[in-house]
RNA sequence: GGCCCGUUGGUCAAGCGGUUAAGACACCGGCCUCUCACGCCGGUAACACGGGUUCGAUUCCCGUACGGGUCACCA
């Protein structure tokens, strides 16, 4: 804007200062005094202090954990602190108990908070952690830039607001509270107090001293150096109920709170200007911004943020009722994160992902997408990795709360759920094909008879009565104390005496000779015995069943195939 | 529309003036094999476009296109 709007308050030093005392009669502090109610922490060289600042919504989806993770990686890793801000100066959004559900969801993902608000109350030495009960400060804040000629009243109605609006746009202008249309930015002190007298609702604004032909440059710990244009708004600091807007909150509460590092989504980038002044206006040391991409989800042809209302499907809820794990979801965020987290994580086998070093330069600056094959990729792996105890006691402790009639029934026989659980597992390379909890009973539910049913076909080239004198000879012939060797070769005898091929490919070579081969009769004993054509290993299975189960319900197919 | 950010295979992405342009997921073959899964081997597939700068551009600069974000007394 022009040198004109840029100059100093109309209003003479002396009438500033009574000003301020008339707006805010009951402001005792000085700002100097919070330096020594907050002074600088006390922490090793390099240590990261980071804040989570979630808006009390009563929602929090998977875009906010992978912010969050980003802080508190980069906290702990630093030995600094990580601090949950509770951000609820707009009440008309404020939901009951979301403050809970965000400290819930975020510990069940394993984000865990030093400092701030807890579901015990506020913890730490920089407190209150909720913006609302720190209006004092932010009042004090915003008393002194009264008094300094750097913030002033603004008596602008909705209306009045509306009009100049549409006048900036019918005059092709940028919209905005600024220079020549900050109507109020002048108004003389006779005047201000003649609308406070009459009680006219205000807001305080910023007297802007930028100038958006203007840029600085600021160094962005993900993307680098940012040049942008000098903030020229006189937006608004306080509103009308004495409560901040996010931009004077975050300066004040970053400052005092001795914050590093301020991660958040790229979103703010737009309104960085505004911080930068305020931070220059108010003498703070402006933290080190980083600003991190969003969570994309593909909508059509196109992608998209995340959002909060039309991707519930995205809420952490979504996953925890699942049933994925929280290494799994942490592992998957990190390696969207931090780009060579993945790599390091396959050159360095049995480390814990808390080794690995998360740095902010990693971080890529382009929007992601969502990606679920690989979520459940990554989750597969860690599965993979676990015992079948650790896994055991995770679908215990998950069906409790997500799955209680599959409850019950998992803890009813904890040796033989974890004897399920463990086919495949403990050698070099380990089935990977547990993925999450609803997933997982499903693949393991044909080992409860509760559940049980036949999912699949026999094999069709299988005749009914031939099937029938196939099962009842392997009933009668089955040795629960063979091994799995012995197990096989008599399967292999007993198809070959009925005109299968001992191998597939001798079938292969000359299908004329024979009815099919081994695998038709493994088959159709895998059908009667698990319901499905495609399941683990068939001894293994037979030996979790136990004798019992096992001739039942080769039992129950024959009498089904007899109907036939 | 103004401003800002971004653009390497379907997805996540290495790369930071000279590479046969990594790797992972997904997909497709093959091997192993009684099915599935695992594992192994192989394959398809990318630098948005146009100008510069340079001996040489994926890499640097400028445009264009496309995508995203933001323009509140919401955060």
């Amino acid at each position: 804007m022009t040198t004109e709007s840029n100059r100093q308050s109309r209003l003479t030093p002396a009438e500033c200062d009574a000003l301020a005392r008339r707006l805010f009669p009951h402001i005792t502090k000085r700002p100097e005094e919070y330096e020594e109610i907050y002074p600088p922490r006390q922490l090793p060289q390099g240590a990261y202090v980071t804040r989570l600042g979630p808006s009390p919504t009563g929602f929090i989806h998977l875009g906010n954990l992978y912010g969050a993770l980003a802080d508190e990686r980069l906290a702990h890793q630093s030995g600094g602190v990580f601090i949950l801000r509770v951000e609820d100066t707009d009440n008309k959004r404020e939901v009951e108990g979301a403050v809970e559900l965000i400290i819930s969801s975020l510990a069940y993902f394993g984000v865990r908070f030093d400092e701030g608000a807890t579901a015990e109350g506020d913890k730490g030495d920089y407190g209150p952690y909720r913006q609302r009960q720190r209006a004092e400060l932010y009042q004090t804040m915003a008393c002194r830039l009264i008094r300094q000629g750097r913030a002033y009243p603004c008596f602008c109605t909705e209306q009045e607001l509306t009009e100049i609006r549409e006048r900036q746009t019918a005059a092709k202008e940028n919209p905005g509270y600024y220079g020549p249309w900050a109507k109020h930015r002048d108004l003389t002190i006779e005047e201000i107090e003649r609308r406070l007298a009459a009680g006219e609702p205000f807001v305080i604004r910023l007297r802007s001293m930028g100038d958006s032909q203007k840029t600085f440059t600021v160094t962005d710990g993900i993307r680098g150096p940012l040049t942008m244009p000098e903030n020229d708004q006189d937006f608004v600091l306080l509103k009308a109920d004495g409560i901040p807007t996010y931009h004077f909150a975050h300066v004040i509460d970053d400052h005092f709170m001795r914050i590093t590092h301020i991660l958040r989504g790229e979103e703010w980038l737009a309104t960085l200007p505004y911080h930068w002044e305020l931070f220059q206006t108010l003498g703070f040391e402006p933290p080190v911004f980083c600003h991190t991409t969003v969570l994309m989800k593909m909508e059509g042809e196109t992608k998209r943020k995340l959002s909060k209302r039309k991707d519930p499907e995205l809420g952490l809820d979504y996953y925890r009722q699942l049933g994925y794990l929280p290494a799994a979801v942490r592992s998957y965020l990190l390696t969207v994160l931090n780009s060579n987290y993945e790599e390091w994580q396959l050159a360095n086998p049995g480390t814990v992902m808390t080794d690995f070093p998360f740095t902010t330069e990693k971080m890529g600056s382009s929007g992601a997408l969502f990606d679920l094959d690989k979520l459940q990729n990554v989750s597969k792996d860690v599965f993979a990795s676990m015992t079948a105890q650790e896994i055991y006691d995770f679908l215990l402790s998950w069906s409790a709360a997500e799955a209680p009639e599959a409850h019950s029934l998992l803890a009813k026989d904890p040796a033989y759920v974890k004897a399920i659980l463990n086919i495949g597992r403990g050698g070099e390379n380990p089935r990977k094909d547990l993925i999450y909890g609803r997933q997982i009973l499903e693949f393991i539910r044909f080992f409860f008879d509760e559940w049980f049913r036949r999912e699949d076909a026999y094999p069709e080239q299988i005749s009914a009565e031939l099937a029938v004198a196939l099962l009842k000879e392997y009933a009668s012939a089955y040795d629960f104390a063979e091994d799995n060797t012995a197990w096989f070769d008599k399967v292999r005898e007993l198809g070959v005496k009925h005109g299968f091929a001992a191998k597939p490919k001798d079938f292969k070579k000359n299908p004329e000779a024979y009815k099919g081969h081994v695998g038709d009769v493994s088959s159709l004993l895998r059908v009667a015995l698990s319901g499905r054509r495609n399941s683990p290993d068939l001894w293994e299975i037979q030996q979790i069943l136990g004798l019992e189960r096992t001739q039942a319900r080769l039992a129950q197919a024959i009498e089904e195939l007899s109907k036939l």
